[in-house]
Formats: C-alpha cells, structure tokens, sequence
DNA sequence: GCACTATAGTGCGCAATGCGCATAAATGGG
DNA sequence: CCCATTTATGCGCATTGCGCACTATAGTGC
C-alpha cells in the first residue's frame, strides 16, 4: 500500500493497515448514515469493496453489525467500545453515589467530562432528583472546550505545548463573553490551573454560569473535570465561586479514593 | 491460525482477522483497567505481545489510545465510534427536542434506548426541566431488559426464534413481580406486541412503575424504545396506562418521522 | 416482459502484510 | 550491581488479505 502519497502520514512498520481500515469502516456509519450497502460503506471509508466487504462480514461475525437485505448497519454492541473506555478510565457507576450526592447537596445537576478537543464529552451525570432511581451513567454530550468550565479546568491538565497546539486554530464565539482569541485563553487557562477551579460566566449561553473541578487518579493525573452550572437567576458566578465550588472540591477529591 | 480448535467458530473465509483483534484489544481495557502495560493487554487479549504492540501502536497512532512509560490507554476518541453508531440509526440529538417537550408535557423525565441483550442501553434522555439547557444526548446507562417496559417493547420487535434464545439463559429476579420465567415472558411480550406498549409495575424495583412504546423508523423497523418511569406514590401503572402512554405514543410518531 | 444498468457476491493468483519466534535493550527490584 | 521481568526490535516464512476480473442478482425504464 502506498504510504508515501504526499499528504499521508509515514506509518511505523508496527501498523496494522487492517485493524485501521476497520475501524474507517466502523467512522463511515456517521450522523445520518442510516443503513448503507455495500458500496456506500466502501466509498465512505474509502476502501475497494471486496475489503470494505470482508471487515463488514468480520463486524457482522462479531456482532458489532447485521445485514438485512444488502444494508448493512451497526449494532448497540458497538456502545461496548466505547464502555471500555469508559471502564478503563474508572469512569464508570462507581462514580455515581458521589456524583448524586453532590446533585442533591447542592441542588443542581452536575456532570462529569473528559477532552477530546476541540469538545468536552458529558461521561456520568447526576440530577438533583427526588427519585431515588438509578441513572447510571450517560455519555455523549459534547459542549465546546473552550467555553465551559470543563473545558478550562481539562486543558489546564494538559502540557503547554499541547494546548497551544489545540489554540491554534480558530475558535467559534457564542456570547460576546465567550474567550476565543489563544492568548486570553491560554492566560485564563493558567489562571485556572492556579486556582484549582474554573467558574465561566455567560461564554456559552447568556444567563448560564458553569463552575467545575479537576478529577485526578491516585497519581495525580486529572482524568475528568466535574462540572455543574446554573442559571444566573439562581445563582451568578460569585455564588458559584462561594457555595458551590468548596463542595465539589470536597466531592472531587471523594472520587480521587475511587481511582486506582 | 487454528480456525478448528474445539469450541473455535469456523469464520467465513471473508473474515480480517487482524480486525477481530484489534476489537479485543480495545475490548481489553475492561472496567477498571486503567493504564495497562503491554503484557496485560496482550494476556487479557490472548494475544501475542508483539501482535498486541502491533495493534496498540496502530491505536495509538490513529488517537484512540495514548501510551506514557508504557503503559497505554484508551483516549476519550473511542467514544466517536459510538456515537458512529447513534448517528447512523438516526438516534442523535435530532430527537432531543421531541424528547425534551414529551418530558415537560408529562412532567417526568424519559428516555430513549436500544436492545443488546440482556441489556438495555440508554442512548438519550430528557428531564422534565426548569432550565432551557442543551442536554444533548446520554448514552450507556443500561437496565436489564426483562426487568423493564423498554426491553419488553423492544424483545417484542424481535424474530420469535430470536427472542426465544435470548430466554434460553436464565433470568435474575429483582422483586417478587420480576418475570423471570421463559414461556411466562413470552406471554408478555407477545402482548405487549398485540398492545403496542407496555407497563411494568414494580418488577426491576419495588414502587416504580415504567411504560414503554417503540419508537418505529419509516420502514416500521423498530429501531428503539421510548420510556418514562414513575414513583408509584405519583402515578401508578392504571395511570401511566391512561395519561402517559397516548403522549408517548405521539411523541414515538413524531420521532418516527425524523427517521429516514 | 425484456434489455440494460448498477450493485452485490465470488474466485483466485500474487505478494505484501502481518505473524511469532528469538534476540537485544531497557527497566526495576532486591 | 546483578538478576528477573518486561519491552522493543529483527527477520524469515507463509498466511492473510488484497484487488482485479468475472458472474449473479436486483432494480429500472420502456
């Protein structure tokens, strides 16, 4: 297979062109993808489709997909994959109890998130709920980094280099608040960083202030950000700062016990 | 590679094996994994190390895991192949305004799942909520599907062959009402079927009563199941059947129209 | 109903790719 | 500092996957 086609990355020797292949095939079901035959799978991945073909088969085998009359499409085993992350990263319903607790203390909702720039993703999430019902966890919100208080308290998290990196492109605004220019941010990035929590203030939606709180592991590493936000008519960033944050501080540092 | 071994699948000579492996390398990363070193993966994979390195760096390389001192890790990216998954069966945030405005009509929070036996696997929710705030979706919390109104309507949109096997296994009881036995839960789910809803009453959890429609696509595919639980101290399952279950059978229409 | 097009499925020869041993390097514990 | 364990690399072999070309099948227009 070429692997020097300008624009293509020099794989290492170590690569396995048909695991990545599969998993293409796995992306080419995206938003709105339905069921596809055959050939749209293979167009999509951009795969001839005789492989497109085999690594569907090899889907349908595992269970990941099924076929119905030459349509192909994935199956809710592929949620497992991303299970595993979730389970690896310890971000699973053991983090529950704490994450309720919290809700019902303070009497919002809070949610906890992990970066996959340029979003967060929501991983668990908890109500204050008066139902005493098991909610588990819940994935897949995706927010903007870079303003949400998530956002700011994970990137402080990363090396410098990193997130300069990320900053390099532009960012959209939302609010007249919303910090999109790399310098501000990287500045309010650090400020973060020192202060051990982020409170943003109307950057995402008008009216809406966010407080959150690095997650770490036993080895100090921050693994997930908690987060909670609030309508400003509740409570403005000020109360957030005050009422807010010194309790899930408390939480965070809980959920650390948790981590191996 | 011994395809005969005893107990050993015969694979279809379209199957990638290298795919297959690579699938149990992420699958690997079970919960509570955390970091693992090399050797662990490729024991929990029953791989060869050097297979495994091979598939890890392949991983790595396409950003869905990360290695630091050798010890590697999924990243936060595999939870796009999920959502390939959720985007492709149309279960994406195009339903959430119809979720959103069924959960305020009825004041209880609801939600919208799929079937992977023996769970159900919440894709998304909604809150009877006070604040305009953009839930977008959750994904992953599952429930047994015998124990609930979703799995009945889901099994009942299933093959009769195929749903006998899955009632093969036996079942866990979670209160005295749990259905647990096999013709018994067919009976159910045949009328369920026949009632095109269903209302459990107390059989996952003592005092909760859940009602469930399918949620068709433009074919009449079953693709999920709409549900709302409640308290029984504020709806039991008499009034689910009566004021809940004619919305959500609107809202399921609704749905089903945003489903190509 | 028939020709025509498009897409699905199969066969097969080639060789590149991935395998898995065995060796070298690196880490860490005692 | 040495030994045990784990990681990283090398390399020859043949299996595995590739991708062309061919056939079968389904869907369309007339």
């Amino acid at each position: 297979m070429s692997t020097d086609a300008a624009g293509e990355e020099i794989r290492s020797r170590g690569f396995v062109t048909s695991f990545a292949r599969g998993l293409d095939v796995i992306g080419a079901f995206g938003p709105g993808a339905g069921r596809l035959t055959l050939s749209e799978v293979a167009s999509r991945a951009g795969l001839d489709r005789a492989v497109a073909r085999r690594l569907l088969m090899t889907l349908v085998e595992l269970g990941f997909a099924e076929s119905e009359s030459r349509r192909f499409a994935l199956t809710p085993q592929v949620l497992r994959l991303a299970q595993a992350y979730l389970g690896g990263a310890g971000l699973d319903r053991r983090m529950q109890p704490a994450l309720e607790a919290l809700a019902n203390r303070l009497g919002e909702s809070v949610s906890l998130s992990v970066l996959d720039w340029p979003d967060i993703v929501n991983v668990a999430r908890a109500e204050a709920a008066d139902r005493p019902f098991r909610h588990a966890l819940t994935v897949s919100a995706r927010m903007p980094a870079h303003a949400t208080a998530s956002g700011r308290v994970l990137m402080a998290a990363l090396p410098a280099d990193v997130a300069r990196a990320h900053l390099a492109a532009p960012l959209p605004r939302y609010t007249p608040r919303t910090v999109t220019e790399s310098d501000a941010l990287m500045r309010a990035v650090a400020a973060c960083r020192d202060a051990g929590f982020a409170v943003l203030d109307g950057e995402l939606e008008e009216g809406f202030a966010s407080a959150a709180v690095p997650v770490a592991d036993a080895t100090g590493r921050v693994v997930a950000a908690l987060a909670t936000s609030s309508h400003a008519g509740r409570r403005d960033a000020a109360a957030l700062r005050a009422e807010v944050v010194p309790a899930m501080l408390a939480t965070a540092r809980e959920m650390s016990a948790l981590l191996v």
